[in-house]
DNA sequence: GTATCTGCAAATTTTTTGCCAGTAG
DNA sequence: CTACTGGCAAAAAATTTGCAGATAC
């Protein structure tokens, strides 16, 4: 997708909840529909900083809670405690490395009749969204990793 | 269960791992088989604070992480960036509330099947584990809550 | 022109750490 | 006895906030 494609996608969206489009935002947002790491608020800024010298780690917090809330991107938890960025918003898992942290998506999606048994299940509850976790050893940590793990 | 049955499961899984068996552990790992409510580590400390009334909030975070070692206990991150501990380490489902943040535990569980067909999805990561988290609206919440909400 | 935004620094919040006395084994 | 612990307070890490000048529209 063209750079100034995306940038129009965040106008309207910024303008859609009553935000103006900013080169802070432009830039973060960018940052986040390029990459696949997946970054901590503190990656994003080291890594929007090289566009915009000047950007302060408040300013990349306040952006990202802003394409939060515009739909543009998704806060991660996971289970390590740390929060991450997700440039998509569509449905989908990751798998994240219990040595090197590393988190990647994953392809596939569990079927939907699944989560329909599982809402179910949680008959007093209104279920209106839900986030899958795999963990494990990635390629290069695998061979350092134990024989087997739990968690 | 008795809680001196679980104050010896408790000794044995600390020696397991070689650490001792104190009051302050004890306390902790209590009141986390007691409760359902899926306490942060300050909600730790608010209710364990009755039973040893000098207890720190460092012990408790101190005690929580030899639980979470010993496997006694899950350490569990959420969407909304709580840290909340689990005295169930069998695996198993949440939901959390959007409105409320409490976190509840879903009875069933996903088909072994479709985590084998997600495993298979990622042929070069080996899986160890999984963590699924449902989130919507609890019954106290729900008939404020938006007629239908993403998250 | 004006409400919103940024950058800065300070404030909060959450979690971790160092140290010494206390205690389990 | 002696190494492991708990309590305290301080430190560190992560995130949020107040404010004054800058900027989108």
């Amino acid at each position: 997708m063209h750079s100034d494609t995306r940038d129009l996608v965040l106008r309207r969206a910024l303008e859609r909840h009553g935000h103006r489009f900013t080169e802070q935002r432009a830039a973060v947002h960018r940052f986040l529909s390029d990459t696949f790491i997946h970054p901590t608020a503190d990656e994003v800024f080291l890594s929007v900083r090289r566009d915009i010298p000047g950007i302060s780690l408040a300013t990349v917090y306040k952006s990202l809670e802003t394409l939060v809330g515009c739909g543009l991107a998704t806060k991660l938890s996971f289970s390590d405690g740390s929060a991450r960025y997700d440039g998509r918003t569509d449905p989908h898992h990751h798998v994240r490395c219990l040595e090197c942290g590393r988190v990647m998506d994953v392809p596939g999606r569990i079927p939907e009749r699944d989560l329909q048994d599982l809402e179910r299940q949680v008959s007093d509850f209104m279920v209106t969204g839900y986030r899958l976790e795999l963990s494990g050893y990635c390629a290069e940590c695998a061979p350092a990793a134990p024989t087997r793990a739990s968690g």
